[in-house]
DNA sequence: CTGTTAGCGCCTTCAC
DNA sequence: GTGAAGGCGCTAACAG
């Protein structure tokens, strides 16, 4: 609707509809602009506001400062037009100065950043995103239980390789529950994001393909997709644990425990067929006596030590699925005093000075890998699917370096 | 350009504009979508694609069959005139159904989610925002060292809340370097963020008071806004500091070390300021003597316990100041002897097993108080600007307890 | 080097 | 209950 508000005398209004309107605000807004900006600098260094106890108000939208006879003041955002008309330029002009198009007189640029600043313009992403079909700079990173630290330290990763490129992450958690992973999931390919980087919760993530035969890239983190052709990145889950029964069953270690809760997760079966493989290496064929898998939250890792150590035939050293379950196994053989060899995937804070041997990997190069990878693809789409494997090294620290006592 | 082709034959094509092939081109991608559609129906269950090795192309953008005599073939997004077009109705029709009009006949409604389907229809939520005014629904959360365990968890926090709504998370850092942060919070400024949570890095966030008064909220988080104002959300580190001293000056201890590096920050002054606070109370004023301030990243906490430690007149309790500085306090107090008392500011893994007392506080639920604020400051912009203090508690564990020696 | 025109996908306004 | 026209802020294509 017209605001029935024009400015100036003269000149009649050709058409009054409401493109006509709101520049003439904007115009208005122009001229307030400048008095704001006054405003502003003596503003700027308000000093010794306290913690506590200030009352300042936020800035209502609508200012209806009727008093001069002036319309509701519509404190809208700087377009590249407005920036163009106070520079007396074409939009055209502006946007090339923003898209860093060489082809500006450095005068003609000088000119148009000055008037930028002053309507503090900053460019709109979304309308730019959206002229240039839907590219974004933004990547989805969808995890499942956001307070998981390794989650957070593989979004570091991948955060830190973005941001090299000028890309940003949105970050998004399903809250491991696999039926919320394709809202999550749909909802952020909506925001037409370049790259989809996903731990897999869900079962399946074949509602995907449609979205990969479109162009996004899809990247499976920590565990490989089901039912989609996807890069992922993953640990050496299978060959790190292996090589850390390997190295007890060299110290002469033939009862090793395994313990894990849960194990059903892809992770955790990679390091259970690493473990069963290094112990048919050394002749031990029959390993579920010392196996202890549980996938129930109820069941604690320390109770699952306990039935182990508590059996008929004990195991002389334990490996344990993840860091969840080697703090259990520490607590509870700290209560004994058993000399039971112990190493534990995942390496954790404080190890060290508790003397705990882990298999240790690094989840920041793990995002690392992944943030390059959704890059690639983001250059070049196609090409083969690749599976990237982040090592695992043994860090020996003595708990892991105790020979069969039995 | 035209890309000079048209359809059918009969009817003199009026305007050969670039509009006009573009269409004709979608056109041919209907029918193209029906044949995929079975196509995909068959793929959807491959099953048993392993880890690695496998080799599986990434469909090129441009599939330039022309061996049908085809033109190029563009795989588009479907857009709402798609839908409308495949369910016999105007695109508002479409778009009704997808912001919840209730003015849609339960047939109509049915017919269009049909098509929608058919053709992954997925609203484009960029050209959404813009139509609407650049109202999004991500809420941008600026952090400098992403690998601070700190900042995750109230960043998972955040998260939580924020998904309650519908809202999604955009998270950067700014690596931790002052100069950096107005870059990065300007770049997701132009996405239109809703909202704007920061833990405050540069000195001043003055450069923020533009954005402020066009109606996005900022919250500052951890740490109050300089120079600018801003709702905040801070622990309460003054007086959870005060009083674990308290609880140590209740024992009769006098001479209490303060250990911290870095020391500048305003959380960690705050805290020396409930720690001196605390020691005021019991008539000790002096108290630089067994403070160990550093600024330095090269100082560890280690060699602040030791000097102190090794002083002319040590302290029998030490508070650090942050996490780090207990673990150093730690270890060095595991090397010696020392019946020294010790309480740390933050929680950590197995501080309960090594009987660490400390000022625990949770990190998620300073997240939380700052997404519900970011929320309620988007439903209602005005009001005077409010600091929250999330509350602290100090869990005694043993080492805490300890009476003086000397 | 700069301007003009049209349109990205959606929704608002108004008409039927 | 549904449709047609126009514009959100920006840039591609083309013209000068």
């Amino acid at each position: 609707m017209d605001t029935g508000f024009h400015r100036g005398s003269g000149g009649h209004v050709t058409r009054a509809g409401t493109r006509q309107s709101i520049r003439h605000v904007n115009d208005v807004l122009l001229r307030e602009w400048s008095e704001d900006e006054r405003e502003v600098a003596s503003i700027r260094r308000i000093r010794g506001l306290g913690v506590r106890g200030d009352i300042a108000f936020h800035a209502p939208r609508f200012n209806d400062d009727m008093s001069r006879g002036r319309p509701m003041k519509i404190q809208s955002r700087a377009t590249l037009e407005d920036v163009a008309r106070l520079a007396g330029v074409s939009a055209k002009t502006v946007s090339r100065v923003y898209s860093n198009s060489p082809r500006v007189l450095p005068e003609t640029r000088e000119r148009i950043l000055d008037a930028a600043k002053r309507l503090r313009f900053r460019p709109n992403t979304l309308a730019r995103s959206l002229r240039q079909g839907g590219k974004t700079d933004t990547v989805a990173f969808v995890i499942g239980d956001i307070r998981n630290p390794f989650y957070f330290h593989v979004a570091a990763g991948i955060e830190q390789e973005l941001a090299k490129r000028g890309f940003t992450m949105l970050l998004a958690s399903t809250g491991d529950s696999p039926e919320s992973e394709p809202v999550v999931v749909n909802a952020l390919l909506g925001q037409l994001v370049r790259a989809l980087l996903l731990i897999p919760i869900a079962g399946d993530q074949s509602y995907l393909e449609g979205e990969r035969q479109l162009g996004t890239p899809v990247i499976a983190v920590d565990r490989p997709a089901t039912d989609l052709v996807a890069d992922s990145v993953v640990l050496a889950n299978r060959a790190g644990m292996a090589d850390a029964v390997r190295s007890l069953t060299a110290l002469g270690h033939r009862k090793v425990g395994f313990v894990s809760n849960p194990s059903e997760m892809y992770t955790l079966a990679e390091r259970l067929a690493g473990y069963r493989q290094a112990l048919r290496e050394v002749g031990v064929l029959e390993t579920t006596t010392w196996e202890r898998l549980d996938n129930d939250p109820q069941i604690t890792p320390e109770s699952q030590v306990r039935s182990l150590l508590d059996s008929s035939d004990p195991p002389t050293a334990i490996v344990t699925g993840n860091n969840r379950a080697t703090m259990g196994a520490l607590r509870e053989l700290r209560e004994r005093n058993d000399q039971v060899a112990l190493i534990g995937f995942d390496d954790f804070e404080l190890a060290d000075m508790l003397g705990i041997s882990v298999v240790a990997h690094d989840p920041v190069e793990l995002g690392r890998a992944a943030g390059r990878l959704a890059l690639e693809r983001i250059e070049s789409p196609s090409g083969p699917t690749r599976t990237i494997e982040i090592a695992t090294r043994i860090v020996a620290r003595g708990s892991g370096e105790i020979p069969p006592s039995r």
